[in-house]
Order: C-alpha cells, then structure tokens, then sequence
DNA sequence: AAAGCTAATCTAAACGTTTAGATTATGTCA
DNA sequence: TGACATAATCTAAACGTTTAGATTAGCTTT
C-alpha cells in the first residue's frame, strides 16, 4: 500500500480511503490511485488489516469427522452462506477425541476467528475447558454441552429415535438390538434414551444385552454388531445410532451370513443420499441437514454482529422417518 | 505480550525470548513470566506473529466439492499430515465453478497462506489466470493444468478406465456406456481417453451415441444414463467418470425398470467404503486415497519449507480395478 | 479582503508481535 | 584494580493496515 501510495503521490491514508470506500476521493486521486494498483498489482493484506480491526472475517467449524456425510452436507451448507456473508470457513476435525479437540479450537482462537461453530467432541467439561477463557461467538451444532452457554441447533432425537423404534415395534419386533454412540457424547445418550423409552412405552422390558457401544464409528460397530448376532436368542431387528455405525452393521450382517431383510431388521439414524438405489434400501431417520447448516450459518453471524445480545437459545429441529425396505414385519 | 511483561517487569522481549525459546532466559525471569502469563491467560496471538514473519502456518486447500467422498478422504489425510507439521489448513470449494475458485483463491492469497493445494475446477486458463500474480507454493491433485509449473499428484486415469472397460469387454460387453465427466476438465478428458484407447485397442467402433456428459454431478449423470438407456439398442453396460455419478446412473437403470446386474452391467470411477455390502456391489476403480493425500502433504511443506528447489514434478499413482458384482458376462 | 465553511487529503499513532543491535551485569584474567 | 569477554536483558524499529485528528484547498459570505 506505501508502494501504491508513493507511485500515485498520495498518502496511503487515501489509498486506504479508495479501496475500502470509507472516505469520498477526487476523480483525479481515484484515477492515479486505481493505474498504481494495476500496475503493481496491488492485493490488499488481509492479515494487517484483521490485526488492525481486531477482525479476520473468518469464523472456525470443528467437526469430529469430514469423512462423515453428515458433517460434510451440514459443512457444505455453513460454507455457502457464510461465504455470502463474506467469511471463511476454518474446518478442522477432532476424530472425536477432546485432546485434539482442544489443540484445535486453541489453534482457531489464536488466529482469531471471529466465531466458532462446534459439534462437540467427548464429554462435556472437556469443552467447557476448552472454550474457558474466551469471549469469541459460539454456537454448538448435533451437540449440546451441559456446562456451556451458547446457541445450540440440534435434533430432537429422542423423539426420532423413539418414531423409528416404535415403527419397528409395530412391524412386531420385540428383540430390537441397539448400537450406541458414546454415552459420553449428549448425542449418544439422548438417542438411547429413544430407545428405552420407546421399549418402555410399548411394554418391552429392557435388556442391556441388546445394547451395544459403537462410537459412532464403523469398526466398533462391526464388533458391537457382532456380539449381539452371535447371541443364542438373536435381535430380529438392529438399530444404528449414525451412518457410519449401519455400514459396519451391514458388514456384520453379512459376515455372519444373513440377509437384510430376509433375516434380520435393520434401521439408522441418518440417511444417504443412495440409500434408495442400493439394496438394502435402507429405512432411517433424515436430519434436516440443509436447516441445520443455515440455522448454526445464521446464528453465529447474528452473534459476530451483535445483533443478537439475547440469552442463549437453542434451536431444536425434527428429524424425519424415511420408511424404505430394510425392516419386514416379524 | 505488553502487559505480561508489565506484569513480570520485564520487556517484551525477553517475554517473546520465553515464549518461543528463541534466547535463554535466566531461570528468575522464567519463573516471573510463566506466572505473568498464568495469571493474566496471555495466549499469543497468530495474526500478529503472522504478519511480522510473513508466515501463517496455514494452507489453503480447494476441492470440487465437500460432499464427494473422494475429495473428503484426501483431505483427511491432508488435514492429518499437515496438522503434525503444524499447519492449519483452509478449506474452500468450488462446486467446479471456476469464478468461485478465482474467488476462494483470492481470499486465501489474501490471508497470506503459506502454500496452496489445489483440485482445479474449470478450464486451466481460469486457474492460471487465478494464480498469476502470486508466487505461493502451489500443489495440484486430481487433476493438472497445462499452464501452470507446478507439482501435482494425480492418477493414471487413462491407464485405469483402459483397465475397467477391458474388463467388460473380456466378458464379453460389445455396447459400453460412457457417462463422462465435464471435458473441460484433466480429469474428464483422460478418464475417456482411457475409455477410448480400450474400445480402439479391442477393435470395437467408438460411437459417439454412447458417450454422454454427467459433468461429475449426479444430477446430470442421471439425464445422462437416461438417454443412453432409451436408446433402441441398449449399451448392455455403463461407466460412470466418477463416484457421484454412479449414484444417478444406478436410479435412472431402476427408474427404467432395469435391474443391475441382472439386466444391464456397470463399473465406476471411485470406490464406496459400502460398496461390499449394499446391493449390487459395485465393481469399482478404487483410488489411492491415502497415498495422494500424503504426497500432496508432503509436497507442499517441502516447497514451504524450501527444501525442494528442484523444478515440478508430477506424481503419477495408480489405481486398482476392485472386481465385485456389478457386471455380468454378456 | 477577511472570515468561515466544507470537502479532500495528510500525518502519525496505533494493532501485537519479532529481532537486530545496544546495554547492562557478571565473571575472568593479567 | 582495570580491561575484557560472555551471557542476559533491553530498546526500538519494523510488519501492512486503519483512523482520529490536523492540515490544506476551494468556495461562500459578509
């Protein structure tokens, strides 16, 4: 900009003036200022200016896992519109662990994001640390933390599981085996609580032999999918807490050489966007993700733009039950 | 970092000396300054640090699309290497749009990122002319750009459909499908040069009635495979370039009442990690994901880092034919 | 013609670091 | 004791912007 400034015979003060717009210049200055951008080429420096404004334009998303297709739809989303906002996307992904979690969302504050959009990883004191001594604009996605005070946009999703459960009681099932996330995520516990209650509803006793953990992630699944199947009295039916967990149950499934539906029920949460041209096709619980996103996008700009100074809220959307043919009555 | 100092009585530049271990310091003033800087929760801040050294410790990575499990799995690996070195990484799509990409370009250049990888969108003019007045580290993947001197790591596209459309020729496939992706692209024009070679080297006609352009996007690929399937004389087997398409090319086959393999044979660019366990299971050209993220990884901080002078090169990987049971001997 | 406005431009001080080079303290040796 | 080396610490100038407040130029008005 002093190159410009001095190429132009201006002040860089004018420069600045042209090239934010925030000061009337003469035709005369405008002209000579715009050739010795040209000419040199001149961009202007985003860091010096977020030093200087105390803002970088940028707002910070952690995720536990790009690899999942939840995570990228509601990605792809909060990118699109915050990009026509004028802000960047800083995506970083803590595979679900709080330790990298924390390393992550320290490495965001120190560049200064002017927000955070989060989907928690481990258990909640994990993050509330994390977040501790920081007054950045924060707003919680797929997960809420108890000890925290932020907006928050998540799922109903005891009540999606309990529909989902439900279906399959009235398919007649009575042995619903059940693949957990972890119980240390509020996401893995409301959506068990789903369940149990919509055993319990229905009159069902429950039995932890047909709960199993799988993390949210395939390879625990298969395993935990595997205990259930092997046992003497076995599920008719299986339900994945989340995508990637119904991938390494249907692996399971096959592996002990049984067929979906022909031998064995099986329902998720989440959907895919091929669920229903691949057979099984499976029957599952939609997220809203295209709302999720927007509303988590929208949330954090009001926040960042102080126009929202209201106690935090927390946004809850419903999921949708997409009856396909993975479930046959029993 | 002033008021640490104050704190501590010390100046600031003994406190930076502590801070980054770049100069002893007595262990009375450490003592001091660690408790300075517990006490007032100093957290050094990047984008000063940034501008002084003229280095950000982030680089900008820019993808076709968040949603294409491909470009998903690259970046994780990407993500993974590149946070050991100590690099964040910006993450920005294109949706193959090449004003965006200019856009997301400019906006990284303008935060100073230190290097820059790239999956380019549009023709390679578009790229060149977006990269043209900067001189950051530059590594291309997936695709390459002839005007553009810079490292890349794509794969042997040719070389693999050649691969996959053999295979359906040896069983005995005369009328093969080819739904490509957008021409303008690398990508596109190797991927169907592979198919061609393959029908010339075989000795069957190429017909220009058999190649459509699903543009790498489901969408398309679905009108795509539809006028290739209304035809009089049906292709008994259909290539889809790559991963999303696929998806389109299989419920326009089920839209048309056909059913696969059964009534007609297909083969994609791109494995599904659900692709041996739902219904047909696809046969596929798997790409080495790990291995091109990994490469770019390293590529890009050895150009960061200067250590590589050497002028660019172009890793060429190639991939694997993962036969399953999409295609029936015809 | 002097005074008073207004609009355009400029000067200089921030923002929070890093770092060369100056300064000070400490110890060694003749 | 004084000269000299060495190690630790400090001062101050950058990095490339923004912006409050000062200055200047060009008009009106009296």
């Amino acid at each position: 900009m002093l190159d410009v400034a001095a190429t132009a015979r201006v002040s860089v003060a004018t420069v600045s003036a042209f090239v934010n717009g925030t000061a009337p210049v003469s035709t005369e200055l405008r002209g000579r200022i715009e050739h010795a951008i040209q000419s040199i080429g001149y961009k202007r420096n985003a860091i010096a200016r977020s030093l200087k404004m105390g803002t970088t334009k940028t707002v910070g998303l952690v995720i536990a896992d790009i690899t999942n297709p939840f995570f990228t739809d509601v990605t792809s989303v909060i990118q699109d519109v915050l990009h026509r906002s004028g802000y960047a996307v800083m995506l970083c992904c803590t595979d679900e662990d709080p330790v990298l979690q924390d390393e992550q969302i320290s490495l965001l504050v120190d560049r200064m994001v002017d927000g955070l959009i989060i989907a928690p990883a481990g258990d909640d004191h994990a993050l509330e640390r994390s977040l501790a001594k920081t007054d950045i604009p924060t707003v919680l996605i797929d997960r809420i933390c108890n000890g925290i005070d932020a907006d928050a946009v998540v799922l109903d999703n005891q009540r999606a599981v309990h529909d989902a459960i439900n279906y399959l009681i009235g398919l007649g099932h009575r042995r619903i085996g059940y693949i957990s996330g972890s119980p240390d995520t509020w996401t893995g516990r409301s959506r068990l609580a789903g369940y149990k209650a919509a055993l319990e509803a229905a009159g069902i006793p429950l039995s932890d032999e047909l709960i199993r953990f799988g993390n949210f992630r395939e390879r625990d699944a298969y395993n935990a999918a595997m205990q259930l199947l092997v046992q003497p009295e076995r599920p008719s039916a299986l339900f994945s807490a989340n995508n990637l967990m119904v991938i390494g149950v249907m692996r399971a499934i096959r592996d002990m050489g049984l067929r979906c539906p022909d031998d064995i029920s099986v329902s998720s949460f989440d959907d895919f966007p091929w669920a229903d041209v691949f057979q099984p096709n499976l029957t599952v619980i939609a997220q809203p993700v295209h709302a999720i996103g927007e509303q988590a996008a929208q949330l954090i700009l009001e926040r960042i733009a102080g126009r929202n100074e209201q106690p935090s809220r927390q946004i809850v959307l419903a999921g949708r039950l997409m009856i396909r043919a993975s479930c046959r009555p029993c």
